[in-house]
DNA sequence: ATATGCATGTCGCAC
DNA sequence: GTGCGACGTGCATAT
């Protein structure tokens, strides 16, 4: 069953009814749900102002805030968790204030009618679990080199260079030293950049003759001639595929695997 | 007044009655929010599931999806608009289905419990400007070149180029080519590598003495020493700033420059 | 705290 | 359609 708290809805409440039930929310560190006509205001690293129009605001108990339009993906106005509110009516108007440190940013909504207010006790402890993530592509090579070529040898993995890291590093069946760039999706010239430009620095470091091997599904139009150019080289693998393989190994071998390779 | 359909809300209904009202949102093409105990089940470019837990669902009449914990800014799943819905009830369970095409993926929600369900006819048309980006960067530059140099002279706006565009593309007091790349926020050592990129390019087209720029509010730590070593300069310039500049410009002024410069 | 790169990134714009 | 870069990107991670 219910209990009384957790669960409070108003239809078409006064702006009163409707404050006060936002301020006994934020008390409560309830989940809130507005829906209603508002003005928005956004000063922080750049300002923003919504006129007025029918919106939903979600505002969460760890601080997050959301203001969605009717349509669109993304929301127009927000605020990433950690930030604090403050409601107050101001003249025939509800104004939810919000504030967050570092960078320092607010946003004010301005209600002047609400159609709707419920705040909610949400109870979710469930586990989310994604896969074919470019991780779980690093994770797959590491675990099966054949997908990369055969007699691939992993050496290191998220190895730092000078610019940033290195996906993969190993070493071929002739004993050439490979530097491996995995993409999740269709390598952009970007890519080819990055790979490029941590060929150049290891090259500087071992005086020693190097491969580069972009991994990605596919590749851009014109990156594969600029991938020749560069003498570097290409192998298609899909994400999807790398998290077949990681599932049919079982989790312990994984563990150990990973281990003994990162220290 | 509200026309009766502005406004459906039902407050711990029965999965019956629910799936009815989600269904008819979808028809009514109105706006769809649902609280509840569910699961979801995404699979498309990734795969992920989330296992039943309280959350708020989210289907806007464009044919976007949003599922939010109550925890985060960002959505544990979605579905951008153009996605297409689907609902019926599955033993005990209300099931949402949602489709999207290009890339093929596909966001199923399954509820055990519902707490709330909304359908909103809301009705927004109001503007929202956002103040002090990068285009209110190049803008700003245009308009009062001085904000870089004195004596620049701005020649382009967004030049293409081999690998991309130019943010801006001028002359300096002493007539040699400038050409200039913007950050709205601390440059990165990509934001060097992409000015040097259209460097090179430039240089190879025209033969020519050539300065680059990098405008940005601030450099990040090895990025000065970067830029230094490439032979690039930094000016520094604040978004924030730009944005007051265009501001206290007539907007007609600026609509004429623009009509002029960038046909 | 800063720096670096991923993301089911999404979105808009130009070719 | 594909390519390319911006975004108030947010976010995790490593130094």
């Amino acid at each position: 069953m219910q209990e009384p708290s957790k669960l409070s809805v108003l239809v078409e409440p006064s702006l009163n009814e409707a404050a006060a039930l936002i301020g006994k929310a934020f008390a409560q560190r309830r989940t809130l749900i507005v829906a209603g006509a508002c003005q928005v205001h956004y000063r922080g690293r750049a300002n923003s102002t919504l006129e007025l129009g029918e919106r939903i605001l979600i505002i969460k108990a760890d601080g997050s805030l959301l203001v969605h339009r009717p349509v669109g993906y993304e929301p127009v106005n927000w605020q990433p968790s950690g930030s604090i509110f403050h409601v107050q009516t101001q003249g025939n108007t509800i104004e939810v204030h919000s504030v967050r440190q570092k960078p320092r940013e607010n946003v004010k909504v301005t209600f002047e009618r609400v159609f709707m207010v419920s705040a909610l006790s949400l109870n979710d402890s469930g586990e989310f679990l994604l896969y074919a993530s470019e991780e779980d592509m690093h994770r797959a090579i590491l675990l099966k080199p054949s997908l990369l070529e055969e007699g691939f040898k992993p050496i290191s993995y998220e190895k730092k260079v000078e610019p940033g890291f290195v996906d993969v590093y190993g070493v071929d069946r002739d004993g050439k030293l490979v530097v491996v760039e995995v993409k999740r999706k269709t390598a952009s010239k970007e890519a080819v950049l990055q790979l490029a430009r941590y060929i150049e620095a290891i090259k500087e470091k071992a005086n020693r003759e190097l491969r580069g091997v972009l991994v990605a599904p596919s590749l851009g139009k014109d990156v594969q001639r600029l991938l020749a150019t560069m003498g570097l080289e290409f192998k298609a693998l899909d994400p999807k595929r790398c998290a077949e393989v990681l599932k049919r190994a079982e989790n312990s071998k994984l563990e150990a695997f990973f281990k003994e390779k990162t220290p």
